[in-house]
DNA sequence: CACGAGACCTGTTCGC
DNA sequence: TGCGAACAGGTCTCGT
């Protein structure tokens, strides 16, 4: 599912601060149960339940697509992965299909990790920073520059997109992401980064920046059955628009397979080389 | 260093 | 209708 506007919708929920939802914020945890064993990647499952229990969460924070659950002497760290997703509801709901991981609190709500494919993890620790130390910079970060971005880029010669999507070059882009920020940007997904001009390297953080916070703004997106909420889909201009009118040119949506993920892209607006 | 393939998993959709 | 193949928002590891 989850990129970085998902995951941002994911903490805003549950900090409470949108429509409804209180949040989970203050409260203190009193139970814990881990419904699939791997789910959890540190520590294990009796030191993690004995630490959890009676911790306060304090703050809700995003690095890249990592969670951070701040709580009073540790940090709960969840990565979502491919379909992972967490909600809150209250004790008395039952639990769904694919439930992996569930926190209850004091105050009758439960905080819960649902993963149909497995793949997301759970981490409790006191050093967080260890997570992230090999994660690039922020793209929504005001303080990174299309100087910098371009100096980056420069110094790498790969494939721009898979490029984009590697979260030690640039954290938070995914496969969504990465296809309708090049569009944006009018540049062609297999180009070689070093020879970004830096007019087009500026128009490509442009790009990022944009699709980013056009996805945050409308919740995520929401493909599938898996994760719901987000409207974004709505307003892809090329990812799984295979075959469609590119809304600028009108030329046919093609897709082809870069670095093993589909890729999307108008084949007018976004030239190779 | 850059890239491709395979692994990790389950569920849905598509083609025959 | 049934059944297998292809595909899915991510990341890690290994081989070339």
């Amino acid at each position: 599912m989850p990129e970085l506007p998902e995951v941002e919708t994911v903490i805003r929920v549950l900090r409470g601060e949108t429509t409804g939802e209180r949040g989970i914020l203050g409260c203190k945890i009193s139970r814990a149960e881990l419904l699939w064993e791997k789910t959890l990647a540190m520590p294990d499952a009796a030191s993690f339940k004995a630490r959890v229990i009676g911790q306060t969460v304090d703050a809700i924070t995003r690095r890249a697509k990592f969670i951070q659950i701040h709580l009073t002497t540790h940090s709960l760290v969840i990565h979502l992965r491919m379909s992972g997703d967490l909600r809150a509801a209250d004790q008395e709901t039952p639990l769904l299909p694919h439930d992996r991981l569930y926190l209850d609190f004091s105050g009758g709500s439960r905080l819960i990790f649902n993963d149909a494919r497995k793949f997301g993890r759970v981490w409790l620790t006191t050093e967080p920073e260890q997570l992230f130390a090999g994660l690039g910079p922020e793209p929504l970060d005001a303080h990174f520059s299309a100087e910098e971005f371009h100096s980056l880029l420069a110094r790498s010669r790969r494939q721009i997109k898979p490029l984009l999507m590697d979260q030690s070059f640039l954290a938070g882009v995914g496969n969504i992401y990465a296809d309708e920020a090049l569009h944006q940007a009018r540049l062609h997904p297999l180009r070689n980064s070093a020879t970004l001009t830096r007019e087009e390297a500026s128009r490509l953080l442009q790009g990022i920046r944009d699709v980013l916070q056009e996805g945050i703004r409308r919740n995520g997106a929401s493909i599938d059955w898996v994760y719901k909420g987000g409207d974004f889909q709505n307003y892809f201009k090329v990812y799984q628009r295979t075959g469609e009118a590119c809304p600028v040119c009108g030329t046919p949506i093609e897709r082809i397979m870069v670095a093993q993920r589909g890729t999307h892209y108008c084949p007018t607006c976004q030239k190779p080389g």
